[in-house]
DNA sequence: CACGAGACGATAGTGCCGCTATCCACACCG
DNA sequence: CGGTGTGGATAGCGGCACTATCGTCTCGTG
């Protein structure tokens, strides 16, 4: 396959495949001539993924070659280019997190104590006392709502974590039957997909999921404002006459 | 206040708050002299709402405009404008749903027919069956989901909603308490902040509740994963050899 | 073998966005 | 009465994601 070919093939123009060629997030053709590459499945099936990342994730260039070098490195298994899609995927990366993902095994949490209702609230729920990526942003978070002096107690937690649970304990099943977007054959079993397109649907499913959950929230705060509001006015109190309003 | 004492007290540059008042997003000060306005508390505050709605909700600044427009309309209720703040901070638009929340009473839904999922969805939650912004966005999604052939019947759908709801109920209930970032007093209770003031907090809280729900999920996906595979290596079946997927 | 079409790579340019800088005429205020 | 600073207009900048152009080289068809 030439580049117009390509670029046929994939909708993206021949300029933009260029660009992404010089920016590392499409690896260069199999040379065929000193001035001709050919290009297959695997380059089509990688803009896919960069399409993905651009128009649904909203990703910058940079930020998805990130992506693509460690799906590039053969040393690096499937399961963390997953990990770091899932956060760019959802926007929930903190500025003050950098290179940790690659290198830090020594943890060292936040230096100057966690935050003191993240431990209970694990062990209240069951979960694994151990770090990670968003521990450490939870932990952010609630100490800049405490700066805000919103409430920050274990109480206020459970009431959203534990139905946030079971949602994650239906993601997790859900994913691991294999019929899920993501499917995370590394290798080996029957017609595997690529790591691409595997990421490619990580991506779009935790994106789509992402929005459902958010939107049924959103659903939810109108839907109760209104029955709140229509039990205030519908029972307008033991005796005396309906006030309704207009 | 003057312009620069106004930028002083905003941490905003002169420059930046000219470009403001270029692009309606703050309103002229009283008029001193032809060339000298007087600045004051709304302006202050003001700019701290475009602060918040910029750096914390990442909005471009012709989308502010739009809030800002709602907010310096006195015939728009501080609900609506709450209403339109709240889809802006959580990012949360459809590009397909434009002016709609401004003048369409005639409502119409989707031409071609809801997801046939929707209705028994509300009717099973007991939610009242309007038409709204939400709901016309998870129809758009679900009929995405659709056609990437993910699951989209009624049991999925619990499955996520019936978790949010008591997610929606305390976020109701604590708006509603007055604790809340909300606080929608629109006028007449006691030292009633400004409605400035309140969009911001409502979208600050917004922002961060939001946050906080997703960045549970994301633990939860971690916890339960670990869990799971805690699992199946402690426990290798009942009977005969464990036969771990290699 | 000649030559036109086309790939390659490099470089420069474009359009948008959110400012930022400069300019001018004027008016305050000490 | 003049330095400071304002409003208002316009032009410029830096970053981003492309996009267009150019020269060189090579293929492949006649």
């Amino acid at each position: 396959m030439l580049l117009h070919e390509l670029a046929e093939a994939t909708g993206v123009s021949a300029a933009s495949i260029k660009y992404y060629r010089r920016e590392g997030l499409l690896p260069p053709g199999e040379r065929i001539t000193r001035t001709r590459q050919d290009y297959g499945r695997a380059h089509v099936e990688r803009l896919e993924l960069i399409q993905v990342l651009r128009e649904v994730a909203g990703a910058p260039i940079a930020r998805i070659a990130r992506v693509t070098a460690l799906l590039d490195d053969p040393d690096v298994p499937l399961i963390e280019v997953l990990a770091e899609s899932q956060t760019l995927a959802l926007g929930l990366e903190d500025p003050t997190d950098e290179e940790s993902a690659a290198g830090g095994a020594d943890g060292a949490k936040a230096a100057g104590g966690e935050h003191p209702s993240i431990a209970p609230l694990l062990a209240h729920l069951g979960w694994p006392d151990v770090d990670s990526a968003p521990r450490r942003a939870l932990d952010r978070l609630l100490r800049s709502l405490e700066e805000w002096e919103a409430p920050t107690d274990l109480g206020m937690l459970l009431r959203y974590a534990e139905p946030m649970a079971q949602i994650a304990r239906s993601d997790v099943d859900w994913m691991s039957t294999g019929a899920g977007p993501v499917e995370a054959g590394p290798a080996g079993a029957g017609p595997s997909v690529s790591q691409d397109v595997a990421v490619m649907r990580a991506v779009a499913g935790a994106i789509a999921f992402d929005r459902l959950v958010r939107l049924l929230r959103l659903l939810g705060h109108a839907s109760f404002s209104i029955l709140d509001a229509m039990q205030v006015s519908e029972d307008p109190g033991p005796p005396g006459p309906p006030i309704t309003r207009e």
